[in-house]
DNA sequence: GCAATATTCTATTAAAAAAGTAGGGTATTG
DNA sequence: CAATACCCTACTTTTTTAATAGAATATTGC
């Protein structure tokens, strides 16, 4: 059930984001030294961000990325959609997916694992970039 | 997010082997030839399965497994445990996993994935395969 | 203008994990 | 004692994820 290391660098980087005062940029490369991504894997995940609306970026020198929105305005749901992943425990619960099982309408089981998703997709969907630091400042 | 085809599995088998009138065996041949699943792989889940104490197994001709607990004693987390998938979203949750993560105790991200794979495993252990079952009859 | 900086995009390769296969062994029944 | 069915380990293939590479585009500041 593990995320993939993409959606946990998404959050961080994210999280690097809204730490930053309002009105400054900060550079991918700057974000990707910090926590020892590879600038190069970094940036496939910012075009990511950026096509989602999550992020704005300057370009040129002194350029780089920032929020456009209130850090409590953007839920965690949101960074993990953007690059991509599902919540969905099973492949047939994944929106967009065909589901190559005949009696998917009539699935006790899938049913179940609906369930779990919504779960998920509560937690997720509850939380926000100013939930996770807030907890930064409590420790 | 996905789990494992393995755990999809095992959780397949057990709902068979839940809806066997009690004293009855079934064997994996047949469990794997109505699910689709092929019998060789099945055969390593269910080894799981016993090691865990979940099935208990009849040999010889006529054999096969069957459960040795009432289907409402059964969580959907042990089973996930049993063939060894983890509810933990990230790697340095999941126990006996060195983190290999230098700010582990400081780390507020941490304690967000923390909280989800919290969700998760409270999902999971609230739920049995009677629960499921019921699921199945209603519809 | 232009050089330096930094983002944008696509394609390819490498590594890791999962899924499946194979083959022999052991126990039990009828 | 032969057929059935579980038990165990090792290996191979496939799929997915992670990473790398190389070039293009935009912007700033001198």
């Amino acid at each position: 059930m593990r995320l993939t290391t993409m959606t946990t660098y998404a959050v961080q980087a994210m999280l690097e984001l809204a730490d930053q005062p309002i009105g400054k940029v900060i550079s991918l490369r700057k974000i990707a030294a910090r926590h020892g991504i590879k600038a190069k894997y970094l940036e496939q995940i910012f075009i990511k961000l950026n096509h989602a609306g999550l992020v704005k970026s300057k370009k040129g020198p002194g350029g780089g990325y920032y929020l456009d929105r209130p850090i409590n305005a953007i839920k965690i749901a949101e960074i993990m959609e953007a690059v991509g992943e599902s919540s969905a425990p099973v492949r047939c619960l994944i929106t967009g997916m065909q589901s190559h099982c005949s009696r998917a309408d009539d699935c006790s089981l899938r049913v179940y694992w609906k369930k779990m998703k919504d779960t998920i997709d509560q937690f997720l969907d509850s939380s926000t970039l100013y939930d996770i630091m807030r907890e930064k400042k409590k420790t």
